[in-house]
RNA sequence: GGGUAGGUGCCGGAGUGGUCAAUCGGACAAGACUGUAAAUCUUGCGCCUUCGGGCUACGGGGGUUCGAAUCCCUCCCUACCCA
């Protein structure tokens, strides 16, 4: 087995790792949640040559959470590295504060280097879980973009003119509408570029809303004697709600989302979802997909595949044990309608609570009017029981569970006072 | 620099002296139905409350008034037009 692949592939030196440059490899690198190419003809003689070529990512550290909307090119570049190129990992500190409104129906607000260095934090652990981190550059743009100056940012920004910017659809829709747009924002581009002719990239990928940003980067090479990068784009993901998934929306599925949580959070995607979550967030092979996708379109209950779906993601950023805990958890939880395997506890100071008091001070709810609203639509149960009346007394009792919705346990612990 | 129109809740967007915690839509939450899917229906969606109410809120500050999101002054911000 392990021969016939390696025949089936010519293997280039550049360097000290052998580059892949097996034809179907390259085929799926250039296909699965690929959007578009420029200039596939390029690239893929380039990934054919055997030479190790340079791929960039930037990642704006906009949120402290990358969900996994971001894992789409992140995977990719998986893609590439397993081919043996060179993964270069741009952490934009620096673009970070400026902020791109690529994927904005309106203004970025600018971040303060504080909030953008505490997000920052645990990027690369969450990054690591997709690509393997210890063969990759790492690099914060800051290093580059805080050297420029004035007058080399305007020969910089001589290379674009305004109506290419402003002809971007949703620019071009803000200013429709009245919004403001501001200077900040168009030079944005130009960071961006810059940044591949900083790092020399030979392609770089990101999302299609970043085409604008990746075809920039093209012409700064060229500004600066390069050879303008190749350039991939992926499709952007539809969160929780079916709207595009981030951050700002509040749909995303985040990495370091805890296990039964990041389960359930993808058995609540809408079904038509499914096999696109499988090709974007997965490396699940194509043969694989294509059969759930068979499996689907015969009637197979789509919760069960989703099931399949939610496995492989949570296997993916906590592993193979924590994923099937996970899954036999929603089994009992929602589908068997059990009690979590694992109620948070809450350590009783009183012995009676006004029903109220009590989702308040235990933090299910996070006000009281919060839980009279809870207790008057019927979501809260203490041990089992539906209650409805808001202003009822609670005796507190040791073990004592309480649920408000669907998803929300607490059991009370009632402390020994026996010396 | 001049002019015009604006700034309302998570978002969009009504309201233009009392009946406004503020119509409506989206998002969100809960309930019913279910598969934590979709669709649909119902309810809720500032905080506190001794359930009578109270408090905070309509860009910021000040004022008029018994009473202001609504009127006046001032400051800040945005868009558009002119220069």
């Amino acid at each position: 087995m392990f021969f016939t692949v390696a025949l089936g592939s010519v293997f280039g030196y550049y360097g000290k790792m052998p580059i892949n440059t097996g034809a179907r490899k390259i085929e799926e690198l250039l296909s699965r949640g690929v959007e578009e190419v420029i200039d596939r003809g390029h690239l893929e003689a380039a990934l054919r040559s055997g030479k190790k070529l340079r791929i960039k990512l930037g990642i704006d550290p906009t949120s402290p959470n990358i969900h996994i909307g971001r894992s789409i090119p992140l995977f990719k570049l998986r893609d590439f590295q397993e081919l043996g190129h060179q993964i270069v990992l741009i952490i934009g500190d620096f673009t970070g504060i400026i902020g791109d409104t690529s994927d904005k129906e309106s203004e970025r607000p600018m971040l303060t280097e504080e909030t953008v260095k505490n997000n920052l934090k645990n990027y690369i652990k969450q990054a690591e879980k997709v690509v393997d981190i210890k063969k990759c550059e790492v690099c914060y743009n800051s290093k580059w973009l805080g050297k420029l100056d004035y007058h080399e940012i305007g020969r910089q920004a001589n290379i674009f003119s305004l109506n290419e910017f402003i002809s971007r659809e949703n620019i071009r829709k803000r200013l429709d509408e009245g919004k403001r747009i501001s200077l900040r924002e168009v030079l944005y581009p130009l960071m961006q570029g810059y940044d591949s002719v900083a790092v020399k990239a030979d392609v770089e990928v990101g999302g299609t809303d970043q085409r604008f940003n990746l075809l920039a980067g093209r012409e700064m090479q060229r500004h600066y004697g390069q050879e303008p990068q190749d350039i991939m784009t992926n499709p952007l993901i539809e969160g929780l709600d079916g709207r595009k998934m981030s951050s700002s929306w509040g749909n995303t599925i985040n990495l370091f989302d805890e296990p039964d949580d990041m389960f359930g959070k993808v058995m609540s995607l809408k079904d038509e979802l499914i096999i696109r979550y499988f090709i974007l967030t997965t490396r699940i092979s194509q043969s694989e997909i294509e059969e759930y996708k068979k499996a689907l379109e015969s009637g197979d209950n789509p919760r069960d595949v989703k099931m399949n779906l939610a496995f492989e993601i949570v296997k993916q950023y906590h592993g193979k044990e924590a994923a099937a805990r996970a899954k036999e958890e929603f089994k009992n939880v929602f589908q068997k309608k059990e009690l979590p395997s694992d109620i948070p506890g809450w350590q009783a100071s009183k012995g009676e609570y006004n029903i109220l008091d009590l989702l308040f001070e235990s933090g299910l709810t996070p006000s009281k009017a919060e839980a009279k609203r809870m207790v008057l639509g019927s979501a809260v149960e203490i041990n089992g029981h539906t209650k409805a009346d808001w202003q009822e007394t609670i005796k507190i009792e040791d073990n004592m569970i309480i649920q408000v919705g669907k998803r929300k346990f607490i059991k009370i612990l009632v402390k020994n006072h026996s010396q």
